[in-house]
DNA sequence: TTATAAAATTGGATTTATTCTAAAAATGGA
DNA sequence: TCCATTTTTAGAATAAATCCAATTTTATAA
């Protein structure tokens, strides 16, 4: 399902945005890429800390704002408490466990969801957050 | 739009949800009730404050927890950097002007969307959230 | 390669929404 | 009214996110 990228392809796809594409840029699309965990800026910071030890919180927010920017990375406003971030391209709708936190996936038909009140509105993005309990947590864990 | 509802119908809609009546807890809910501005918890305690010049906003926050504990009120995560709270209770999308940043109900039909992935997983809530620019402010303000 | 200007990173302080805590006040039942 | 329970209060504490000035890195040109 992940698509692994090379290093290179990332430098490319950065670039090709208007993004300048540097070391922990890279690092944090990269970790956004090759996960499927919805990540907190503090999971993405405490997880690159292990790899570059001098990184700092403020470098994990700058990058993730130029990402967004660059409309490469999703912000996600899922939970009450933290942001989310997601680098997965197609769009797709969030489902959390309210017992054990996590994000899921889904796909879902836009196309075929009618809305009315809408009419004059610039419809620039569309997020979809189901919650509920997800098939481990049903079991017990 | 807005059903004006009396404090006693305020008091039985609580009680019938196990939620004692307390006097903050029915200006919060009406104050929701009557207003179609979404409020956070900070601007709902401005509101009332005017009114009664002893309230704390732990109460603001206490009430509201008691009141989504009921499922009277919805909290809606829409923005990033605070929650904002809705009463009304026909279920409905949330579309919030990036401009302005007010928040406008639009109805859709949750039956006609076709999802793929939540096979196993018990869906409580659905929460559709779009972004853009509203008609007021694409006219310039 | 080296010099230079611009941009990114850093660490710590700051801000802000929310939660916690313990005391005071209000509530509802006997 | 009295008593037990719940709610409210004010301020302290927490935690995510932002701001800031100094340092480091990067991209480009000499």
């Amino acid at each position: 399902m992940l698509v692994v990228w090379s290093v290179q392809e990332i430098r490319e796809v950065l670039k090709s945005r208007g993004v300048r594409p540097s070391y922990i840029r890279i690092r944090v699309f990269q970790y956004l890429l090759e996960t499927d965990k919805h990540p907190s800026a503090e999971e993405i910071y405490q997880e690159l800390l292990q790899d570059i030890p001098t990184l700092s919180r403020a470098s994990v927010y700058n990058a993730l704002a130029a990402l967004v920017d660059a409309q490469v990375v999703r912000v996600l406003t899922i939970e009450k408490n933290e942001l989310r971030y997601d680098a997965t391209l197609p769009e797709h709708g969030h489902f959390q466990c309210e017992v054990c936190g996590q994000v899921y996936d889904f796909q879902f038909d836009l196309e075929s969801l009618r809305c009315e009140g809408l009419e004059g509105f610039w419809v620039k993005s569309k997020d979809l957050y189901f919650r509920g309990i997800c098939p481990k947590c049903m079991k017990g864990g």
